[in-house]
DNA sequence: AGTGAAATGTAGCATGTGCTACACTGTAAT
DNA sequence: ATTACAGTGTAGCACATGCTACATTTCACT
C-alpha cells in the first residue's frame, strides 16, 4: 500500500527552482536592454543587489545553458533561446501582476508578490488569471 | 539620479528562499506526525523525493535554527518555534489552495501551484485571497 | 598619448542542497 | 539469542549562489 510516496508538488517545486534564476536574469536583461540599449554585468548586479562576481558566475551558467551570448568585457546579449524564455517570463509576470491588481492588491505588494509567484504558476492557472483580470469589474462593486 | 538601484522584489525573493525549506519541512513533519504518530527521517525523504542523507543534513540545519528537536536514531519532533512556523505555513497553504480552487483551477493543478506559491504571498494578498474564497459564488455564474 | 575611474575578470572561501558508498543501530522474526 | 533488514549516521563529492580581495581591461578626458 501507499505506492505514491513522493508528492509531485515537491518535485515540481525543486525543478522550478533551477530555472527561476534563468528566468529572472533573461527578463532583467531584456528590460535593461530596452531601457539603456545594452545590458552590462554591473547593471544586473545593481538590479539584483548582488556583487558583479555573482552575476559573472550566473551569466557563465546562462551561457553554458545557451540563454546568453557574451565575451569578456562585452555586454550580455540574449540568444534566440534566451529571448524566447524572456518573453515567456514577462508574459507570465504581466499576467500575474495584472491579476493581483485586479484582485485588489496594492501596487507595491502586487509587484513584490508577482516576482515570487510568477515562477510557480502553471499554464492552467495563468489562463484563469488572465480571464479574471479582463472581466472582473462587475463583481467587486457589490457590497 | 537613479538612486533606487536595487529592486526590493528581488531581495524579498532571495530572503524568502532561505525559509522555504524550513516551511516545507515543518509542515511535512506536522502532517506526517498527525498521520502516523511520529515522523522519521525516512518519511521526510520519501515525501520530498530526496535521499535520507539530504534530509539528515536539512534536519540538522533545522535543529541548529531551533525548529526541531531530535537525537540520533530517534524520530524528528518540532520545537515550539517549529510548531508555530508549521501552523503559519499550513494556514498560508490552505488559504492559497482554497483560493485557487475558488478561482476555478483544477484540484491537481491547484495542489501543485499552491506548493510553489504559498511561500511568496504577502499577508495583504493572503487576506484578499481569503476574502475572495469565502464570497465568490455570485460572480462566476454569469456567462 | 596618458591617466584614472569604472567595469570586468579571477582566486579562493562559505553555505545550502543534492548525491553515492559505506558503517552502524535497532527491531522483528526465527 | 541470532540474524536480517530497515532505518540512520558519516565521509566525501558536486554544483549553485553568495562573498572579499586583488588583477586586468576599457573608456572618457585631458
Amino acid at each position: 500500500m501507499s505506492r505514491k510516496v513522493v508528492k509531485n508538488e515537491y518535485i515540481r517545486t525543486r525543478r522550478d527552482h533551477a530555472t527561476e534564476v534563468a528566468e529572472d536574469y533573461v527578463e532583467a536583461i531584456e528590460e535593461i536592454q530596452s531601457e539603456t540599449g545594452t545590458c552590462r554585468v554591473v547593471d544586473l548586479a545593481r538590479r539584483f543587489g548582488v556583487t558583479h562576481v555573482t552575476v559573472n558566475k550566473t551569466v557563465g551558467r546562462l551561457q553554458r545553458d545557451g540563454f546568453v551570448d557574451t565575451e569578456p568585457y562585452a555586454p550580455v546579449a540574449l540568444t534566440r533561446k534566451g529571448k524566447k524564455l524572456a518573453s515567456q517570463s514577462s508574459r507570465r509576470h504581466e499576467i500575474v501582476l495584472s491579476f493581483l491588481l485586479a484582485l485588489g492588491v496594492s501596487e507595491e505588494t502586487a509587484k513584490m508578490d508577482a516576482e515570487g509567484i510568477e515562477h510557480h504558476v502553471s499554464e492552467e492557472t495563468l489562463l484563469i488569471m488572465q480571464a479574471f483580470s479582463s472581466q472582473d469589474a462587475g463583481c467587486s462593486t457589490a457590497k
